[in-house]
DNA sequence: CCCGCATAGGTTGTTTTACTACCTATATCC
DNA sequence: GGATATAGGTAGTAAAACAACCTATGCGGG
């Protein structure tokens, strides 16, 4: 049995502070039309220029949870003898992506604001 | 016996995204001059307009790892009879703090861009 | 005088989340 | 025949933030 020395390989590993902020790229990333699964990792990769490569331990499960809850949907298909998931976004999926792109804006700007202009009170 | 209907009051319940990024704002909230502990929690709340008002079982246990770490030292004292534990950011802390002040920016330009421009690779 | 609140410091235990390390299987290129 | 890319997973671990507790002092209102 083979594959034990290869596995994943995150090579860049920066994508460890994502944690909170996964989901919205995942719904993000079906906003435009359905992918399946390792799609939606490539397309992360890719649109990120290489900074979330995540290893597959992280996506589908991610993908799975995101069902669960009803923001995506998957359905099975074939091509080539390899089996596919497509998702899509739903209703629900594309109402969560608008509100967390709006709570992004607003987290975002706050942390810059207070690390950049450093809007801090009074050290006394 | 008392104040068991008390304890902390988080309120805005929305600093539940911070995950990655605590450690480098109690950094920058020590920066322009060493703060006690509650000071750098009420300084991250007033700075923030808010939306960081964290529970003290969050703060206090992030500055005890920064100071494990090196980042922070902290020093004893006693104002009007109150244990203060003040910290000061260490040299090795003014790094990190410069370091993750970079990686912020690229962090939240990468994600920012995803969200914002759609900047996906095509569905195809 | 006592109560509650703000200040000041914790701790314990839970949950969530991403990661590491595995595993199966097919198609393609060398 | 072997490696790599594609395509799907799972199990177990580690970290981080949170909820819920706890002690203690000073001060203001009733």
């Amino acid at each position: 049995m083979g594959n034990r020395e290869n596995g994943d390989r995150p090579t860049k590993a920066d994508a460890q502070a994502l944690k909170g902020h996964l989901d919205v790229l995942l719904l993000a990333a079906l906003e435009h039309g359905p992918r399946h699964g390792y799609a939606v990792k490539e397309a992360l990769r890719e649109g990120s220029g290489g900074r979330f490569d995540l290893p597959t331990g992280t996506v589908y499960p991610a993908l799975h949870r995101l069902e669960r809850d009803g923001l995506i949907a998957g359905t099975w298909s074939t091509v080539d003898g390899r089996r596919r998931r497509t998702y899509r976004l739903t209703a629900a999926g594309q109402r969560r992506l608008h509100a967390d792109r709006g709570e992004w804006r607003a987290f975002a700007a706050t942390i810059t604001k207070l690390l950049e202009a450093g809007a801090w009170p009074a050290t006394t």
